[in-house]
DNA sequence: CATTTTCCGATTGTTTTACTAGGATTTTGC
DNA sequence: GCAAAATCCTAGTAAAACAATCGGAAAATG
């Protein structure tokens, strides 16, 4: 029941490009971003591709690159950011696929577990990136 | 972000002792749940000890023993049932113990951080076992 | 007093997570 | 045009968490 670090440090990355948003270039490099965080910027290149594969920011490379974000910052959910990180969330398999277990009809837990996903997911949902 | 088995059993575990509350030997033997719920006798022996710590349920031990609910089931939170079998809930460290990152006061995700913990935990507050 | 059960602690195997590393490709500034 | 700075892509590894097994002691019953 942790938040993995991969969303952690996909987080605050992205609060670090939020804060540079409206600067002159607005692009961040990783490197820069490493020093600012405490996170190897070869970790870092990792985390960043969930990002830029959810479309919520833009890499732009060669000298001066980096990137920058892909909207502006209210139109990006907390959720968005986490789930291109980690991947879609949901706390149990059963959940989101039922065919994994043949009790999924009467179990007594599965629908406890999926009210527990909403509550997360909608959270989650109701925080943009500009909120922090 | 995944519930653990720990948890899952143990979950599993306090429905079929709930099931058994009413019966004429309220007690059941893990014997009789590892067959009921595909899990090994030798695993659930492990799961029990937390349920047992945070007296939850009460064991005998001996012929014709087992474990029987400690109290009514529409007394027990299903929270309790979670945090004795994986410990208390905290998404992230930081979150109950903010001497753990140096950044915690002005940190701008940890109060997201808690924000999620108090969704999860005030779900988990709200559901008795009794619901299940 | 043998059997069934809880109780206690150690160990092993497996999976996930966190992180490192090498090198290719793109782009820019001089 | 070419060196430098960046993204991009793909493995590999070390450590931690998780899941499960195992041996055997103590308790209670029929």
């Amino acid at each position: 029941m942790k938040l993995s670090t991969r969303a952690r440090y996909a987080l605050r990355m992205m609060v670090i490009f939020a804060r540079h948003n409206g600067e002159k270039p607005a692009v961040v490099s990783l490197n820069e971003v490493a020093s600012e965080s405490n996170v190897s910027r070869r970790y870092l290149e990792q985390l960043v591709i969930g990002l830029k594969n959810g479309a919520l920011i833009r890499g732009k490379s060669g000298k001066g690159g980096g990137y920058c974000l892909a909207k502006p910052a209210d139109r990006i959910r907390i959720r968005q950011i986490i789930e291109a990180a980690i991947g879609p969330i949901n706390i149990v398999e059963c959940v989101l696929q039922p065919e994994l277990c043949i009790k999924s009809d009467f179990c007594e837990c599965r629908s406890l577990y999926g009210l527990i996903n909403k509550k997360i997911t909608s959270v989650l949902d109701g925080v943009v990136l500009a909120d922090l």
